[in-house]
DNA sequence: TTATTTGTTTATATTCATTCTAAATAAAGA
DNA sequence: TCTTTATTTAGAATGAATATAAACAAATAA
């Protein structure tokens, strides 16, 4: 998978950098939708100079390149492998994202009233399963 | 449909002000998902001393009661009267958020892996119909 | 009616995630 | 090698959103 994304971003004539590397690595081992803040302050241990902004930078290129997709629900933005498999489940009381399998016929749908549809996301808000559990207990 | 809100907000204990019955009209009769900042800039010239901080408190409020939804894509929060038979088309092109009407399946869930589902909101990324058209021209 | 309390709004200051800028560095090509 | 182009860095700038404290309004009690 990772070497599959490499490919293709060097199919597109991207140049890959010990940081952009670095990057894309990190979102294939957390799949907990990290803010970009919290990519740089890891990453900052193993490569002291990096930068805030080439995270930044680079997690743009990798929308651009379809190989990740942005998620706002907060002020921050919060990033993830794209993938066409899944939704997010946002809890309102823990706030954790959540991702849940989803079999929702549109997602294989390329055309809506006239608009073209390059990508999609579907956002469930609520309680998740762990906090139902300990609203329940009190 | 504005009355039926007004209602439902008055049941809940909420005092119906000047600024919170013009802030939900003006959601009432514009659905194009505005920003805080245009809904004050618009309510400035009849109110011109209402408060951008209102504006955002009220919007707040109405997204806790459930009457308004906020919408999350670029760096700024757009708003529009909750409601689960449409979701959201973001045109990359020309940024406009336009109404889909949905026939999915999933809107009528309530759980999904023992998440509690209270609301939910897709969107999808592409090319709209207006901006295809202009590109094909060219 | 006048005080008191509570809730709301205003104006302004502050915050902080993100973007911008310019200089430094690295990579690629001649 | 030198030259050009792309990338990264560090820090400054931006601006949407929030926090704060004072002013105001409404409701209730005295």
């Amino acid at each position: 998978m990772l070497d599959q994304h490499i490919k293709e971003l060097k199919e597109r004539g991207v140049v890959i950098t010990i940081q952009r590397l670095a990057i894309l690595e990190y979102l294939h081992n957390n799949a907990d939708h990290p803010t970009a803040e919290k990519i740089h302050k890891y990453l900052s241990e193993k490569y002291p100079t990096i930068s805030l902004a080439t995270v930044y930078n680079t997690l743009d290129m990798l929308k651009q390149a379809g190989v990740v997709q942005e998620i706002n629900i907060g002020k921050e933005k919060r990033f993830d492998l794209a993938s066409d498999s899944h939704h997010h489940f946002i809890c309102r009381v823990c706030n954790r994202i959540i991702d849940v399998e989803v079999r929702c016929p549109m997602v294989n749908t390329e055309m809506v009233e006239g608009h073209k549809i390059e990508s999609m996301q579907g956002m469930l808000f609520g309680v998740c399963a762990d906090c139902r559990k300990s609203e329940e207990e009190e």
